[in-house]
DNA sequence: CCTCGGATGTGTGACGTTACACATCCGTCG
DNA sequence: CGACGGATGTGTAACGTCACACATCCGAGG
C-alpha cells in the first residue's frame, strides 16, 4: 500500500480511502491511484484488513455431511446468499458426532465472524451449551428450541400434515410414514417427532383411525435405511396404499422397494418425501415432495448472522425464531402427472 | 494475549510459544500460562496471526456448482482432507459462467493461502491466464492440459474404456454412448472428448465397428438431458443392447427414459455411468459405474497445494499431473448383481 | 572455580490496514 | 474583504501476533 502510495503521490490513508470507496477523494486523486495499483498488482491483505476491523467478512457454515444432498442443496443457497452479500464462508463437516459438534460449537470455526450451524446430534436438553457463546451464531434445522440464540427452520408439522392431505385428497387412506424415531428423551422436537405429529393430525382430522403398524422406524435417513423399513412394512403383510417418507432420501429408498416388489407406483402406492432435493426430479417415477423453503431459510439465516455480527455482542434484538414458508410439490410417484400443484402457507 | 502473560507473570513471547508448543517451554511455566489461558478464555486472533504470518491457514475450493452431486462429493473429500491438515476450506460457486471463472482465477478467493480449482469453462486455450498468478493453484479436473500449474485428474481414456469392456464383457455388442459433445475447437480435450476416445478404442479393440448413430450428444450433463437423449436414441430406432452414460447424473437420466419405454435393465439394454456418485447404489436397478477415485484426487490435491504454499512463489518442482486410479464399479444396471467387481488401474 | 552451552525466558519491532485528530484549500456568504 | 465550512488530504498510532536478537540460569566438564 505504501508502494503505491508513493506512486501516486499520496498518503496510504487516501490510498485507503479509494480501495474503500470513501467519500471525499478527488475524482482525479482518484484515478492517479487507482493507476497506481492496477500497475503495481497492488491487493489489499485481507488478514491485516481483518486485525484492523475485528471483522474477516468470512462467515462459518457446520453441516454434517455434504454427501447428503439435503446439505449440499443448503450449502449452496448460504453461499449464494452469503456471497450477495460479499462475505466467503468456510464450510466445516461435523458428521453425527456429538463430540465434534460440541467442539464447533465452543470454538467457532477459525478465522470467522459468525457461524451457521445445523447440528443434528445436539437438541434442546443442551441448549445451555449456548449461553456463553463468543461469536454470533444462528441456528439452522430443528434440534434445539428456545436457546439463546436466533434460529431458522421449517414448518415440519404443517408441512408434514400438507403432505398427507395431499395424499388423502388422491384417495389414499392407507397411508404409512417411514423414518419415525423411537421415543426419545423428554423435550427432543426432532424432525421426525414434529413430522408423525402433522401425519397423526392429519389422518385425525380426516377421521381415519390410527394405526402403529404403519408408523416405521428408519435411520438414519439414508436410502438404505427407507428400502429397509419398507421391505420390513411389507413383509409384515400390512394393508398400505400410501408411504409419507421424512425426507427425500427415505423416500428414493422407498420407491426402489416397492419397485422390487413389484407394486406399481402410484397405482398401487403413491409415494411423497420432504426436502426437495433436485434428484426428485429425475427419480422413476418423479418423487413428489414437500419443498421447505430452503432458499428462504439460506437467506434469512445470513441475514440475521449478518445483523448479530453488526450490532456486537450482547446488543441486537432478542432472539428470533423464523420458520420458512414450504409448498407440496405434486409428481409423479402420487399420481399427480405434470402439475406442480403448490399448498402455500 | 497480553492479559494471559501479565496474569501468568510471564512475556508476551512466552505465551505464543506455549499456544505453538514450540519446544523450551518449562513444563511448570506452560502449565501456568495454559490456566491462565484457561481462565481468561484466551482465543488467538487468527487475522493477526495471518498478517504476521503472511498464512492465513485457509484455502479456497472452487467448484461449478454443489448441487451437482459430483462437486459435492469432491468438496466433502477436499473437506475431509483439509481438516486433517488443520486447514480450513472456503468454497466458492462459480457456475457455468466463464467470465466469472476469470475472475476467480485473476483473484484467487480473499482471505486464502491457494486455491483448488475445477474449472467448467475454461480451457487449454486460456491457459496463458495461468502464467502470472499471485498465489498457488492447483487445477482439478480435465479441462486444461499443459499448463504451468500443478493439475490433478482422473483416467479419463482408461475408465471409459474399461466401462466399455465391462459391458462387452456382459456380451453387450450394440453399445451407445450418451454426453458427448460436438467438436470444440482445436486443442479441447474435454472429458467429453477423453471418455469417447475410450469408449472408441475399447471397440476398435474388440473388432466391433463404430456407429455414429449409437454417439449421442447430451449437455449439460444433467439427469433430463440423459433422458432426452435417449429418447432421441430410441426414436431412431437404434439397435441397442448397452448405453455408456458418460456420467452418474445422465446415467440415472437414462434409467429413466428406458424405464419409460419399457425396456428392461439389464436384460434388455445394460447401463454403466461414471463419477460413482453415492445416489448410484439406490436407483433401481443400483448403477454400474466408473469409480474416478475422488478421494485420491482429494488427498493429493490438498498435499500438492500444501506443499507449493510452503515452497513460496517460484520455488518448488516443476508442475505435476497426477492421474488417481479409478476402478468399474459393477451393479445391477449391468447384470452384475451383487458383485463390486473392481477393474483397478 | 571457571567456562561453556543448552534450556528457558524476555523486550522490541514490524506485518498491512484503518481510525482519529488534525491540516489545508477554496468558494461562498454576510 | 474576512471568516466560515465543506471538501480533500495527511501523519500517527494502534489492532494481536510472532521472529529476532538478546538475556539469564543452571549443570557439567576441565
Amino acid at each position: 500500500m505504501r508502494d503505491v502510495a508513493l506512486r501516486a503521490r499520496v498518503s496510504n490513508k487516501t490510498v485507503s480511502n479509494v480501495v474503500n470507496d470513501h467519500p471525499h477523494v478527488h475524482p482525479a486523486t482518484r484515478a492517479r491511484v487507482q493507476q497506481a495499483i492496477d500497475e503495481l498488482g497492488y491487493r489489499p491483505n485481507m488478514s491485516a484488513r481483518g486485525l484492523r476491523s475485528g471483522r474477516t467478512g468470512v462467515i462459518g457454515l457446520a453441516v454434517p455431511d455434504l454427501r447428503q444432498p439435503y446439505f449440499a442443496e443448503l450449502a449452496d443457497a448460504v453461499l449464494a446468499a452469503a456471497e450477495r452479500r460479499g462475505l466467503g464462508v468456510i464450510v466445516g463437516q461435523v458428521g453425527a458426532d456429538r463430540d465434534h459438534e460440541i467442539a464447533v460449537l465452543a470454538n467457532g470455526l477459525r478465522q470467522t465472524d459468525g457461524l451457521l450451524f445445523s447440528p443434528q446430534r445436539l437438541g434442546t436438553e443442551d441448549r445451555g451449551l449456548l449461553d456463553h457463546l463468543r461469536y454470533p451464531l444462528v441456528l439452522l434445522g430443528e434440534r434445539i428450541f428456545g436457546g439463546p440464540t436466533d434460529h431458522v427452520t421449517m414448518h415440519n408439522i404443517e408441512g408434514a400434515r400438507a403432505a398427507v392431505d395431499h395424499l388423502l385428497a388422491q384417495g389414499r387412506r392407507r397411508i404409512a410414514v417411514v423414518g419415525a424415531h423411537p421415543d426419545g428423551r423428554t423435550g427432543q422436537l426432532r424432525p421426525s417427532d414434529l413430522r408423525i405429529r402433522g401425519y397423526r393430525e392429519a389422518l385425525e382430522a380426516a377421521g381415519l383411525p390410527l394405526d402403529p403398524r404403519l408408523e416405521r422406524t428408519a435411520a438414519p435417513w439414508h436410502p438404505e435405511d427407507g428400502a429397509d423399513a419398507t421391505r420390513e412394512l411389507l413383509a409384515d403383510d400390512v394393508d398400505v396404499d400410501a408411504v409419507f417418507a421424512f425426507n427425500d432420501a427415505l423416500a428414493i429408498g422407498v420407491l426402489r422397494a416397492l419397485g422390487e416388489a413389484g407394486r406399481r407406483i402410484p397405482e398401487d402406492v403413491a409415494v411423497i418425501g420432504f426436502d426437495d432435493i433436485s434428484n426428485g426430479r429425475f427419480t422413476l417415477p418423479s418423487l413428489s415432495t414437500v419443498d421447505p423453503g430452503r432458499d428462504e431459510i439460506a437467506e434469512v439465516a445470513v441475514d440475521m448472522l449478518v445483523e448479530r455480527i453488526g450490532s456486537g455482542p450482547g446488543a441486537g434484538p432478542p432472539p428470533r425464531l423464523h420458520k420458512a414458508s414450504f409448498r407440496v410439490v405434486a409428481r409423479e410417484s402420487t399420481g399427480a402427472a405434470l402439475a406442480e400443484g403448490a399448498s402455500a402457507w
